[in-house]
RNA sequence: GCCCAGGUAGCUCAGUCGGUAGAGCAGCGGACUGAAAAUCCGCGUGUCGGUGGUUCGAUUCCGCCCCUGGGCA
């Protein structure tokens, strides 16, 4: 696990030529068919090197999530497990990783019309007023919730319409069937914040030039893809569309989508700020991928 | 060389009729349960170009110097 253009993928794949590994990403961009620069997908001939799981498995117009990532990581584990392998799972979507190492609480999944539904109230009288209506329903929920927080509140309602119970209570009782399993967690980082800018900066940089614009362009002109997806709302595609739309100028665009950037790793870092057990490598140095190959192959052999 | 305008936060700039300064952007910290590359909350981070002078007190007024832009030569 590591912030956005920390060096995941490229480690990865060396550990996955070097040990008996196979790679599981963990990451809600890479999900995604047809966004591929953007999301600095690993291209065919890495990916035949080292085929990654999880990539490419839905369309831009559908909304994937933690739940289905659960899911589907579990059924993707076993598979590698009964081969007589291990697991690799790579990626920076924190959430994921705590949803499948620490579970989640059995809670209904979205509901488009529900969704929908609230949106036009909310468009109506104000999600502030939507959220005087959850500290009713579920006054614990709404002490947790900013009432400018548009999608917690709505995501608390929706749980109480479909199953007539509070989220804050629903969430307090058992994570369900989480899979204890026994974990090495790898923190990939330059210790030096400037570093990973610089990172960032130079990898959007190449994307530009390895044909975003062009990639965007085409997503821009299907007619079921639109700016409110979740898909179309990540880092830089959200810019990128923007600009198309006319609503940020060309000069803009980029910079723009590199603070977007800047500020995803530094989120991402405060998550990884709490995995205390882990261990923190900072690639851009002399010799760092050796001390992380031995404590794989430590790891391997006392786990095996 | 002379004239004008300007040098204030990382950037663009406001302001102080003399009581050591504040906006936007950038940045930093945090929260996070089926949208998470999402969403939300919090925080000014400063030799006010330098140096003398006047003053109880100068970023502010005055002198000189330096730098930048424009004009005249």
């Amino acid at each position: 696990m590591g912030p956005t253009a920390s060096g995941k993928t490229g480690l990865a794949v060396e550990l996955a030529e070097k040990f008996p590994l196979d790679i599981i990403s963990v990451d809600s961009a890479l999900v995604y068919r047809g966004m591929n620069i953007g999301t600095a997908k690993p291209d065919a001939e890495t990916l035949q090197r080292a085929p990654h799981r999880l990539i490419n498995i839905c369309n831009p117009e559908e909304a994937y999530s933690a739940a289905r990532f659960c899911e589907d990581a579990v059924r993707e584990i076993d598979i590698i497990l009964r081969a007589g392998r291990v697991p690799l799972l790579v990626g920076g979507t924190m959430l994921y990783f705590h949803a499948l190492l620490d579970g989640l609480s059995e809670l209904p999944p979205a509901d488009p019309m529900v969704r929908a539904e609230l949106e036009q109230a909310a468009d109506k009288h104000g999600w502030p007023a939507l959220h005087q209506q959850l500290q009713g329903l579920d006054p614990v929920a709404a002490g947790r919730i900013n009432p400018n927080d548009a999608q917690r509140i709505q995501r608390a309602l929706e749980v109480f319409r479909i199953s007539g119970e509070p989220i804050s209570r629903l969430q307090s009782g058992p994570v369900g069937e989480t899979r204890a399993f026994e974990s090495l967690k790898i923190v990939v980082c330059p210790d030096e914040r400037q570093v990973l800018h610089q990172r960032i900066e130079q990898r959007f940089r190449q994307m530009i030039e390895g044909g975003f614009e062009a990639e965007l362009r085409e997503l821009h002109g299907r007619p079921e893809l639109n700016s409110n997806l979740p898909a179309m709302r990540t880092v830089g595609y959200r810019q990128c569309w923007e600009w198309l739309d006319g609503r940020l100028s060309e000069e803009e665009w980029p910079e723009k989508a590199i603070v977007a950037t800047r500020r995803l790793a530094k989120r991402q870092l405060t998550w990884l700020r709490r995995e205390k057990q882990a261990l923190w490598y900072d690639l851009s140095k002399e010799g760092s991928s050796d001390k992380v190959f031995g404590t794989v192959r430590e790891f391997l052999s006392l786990h095996r």
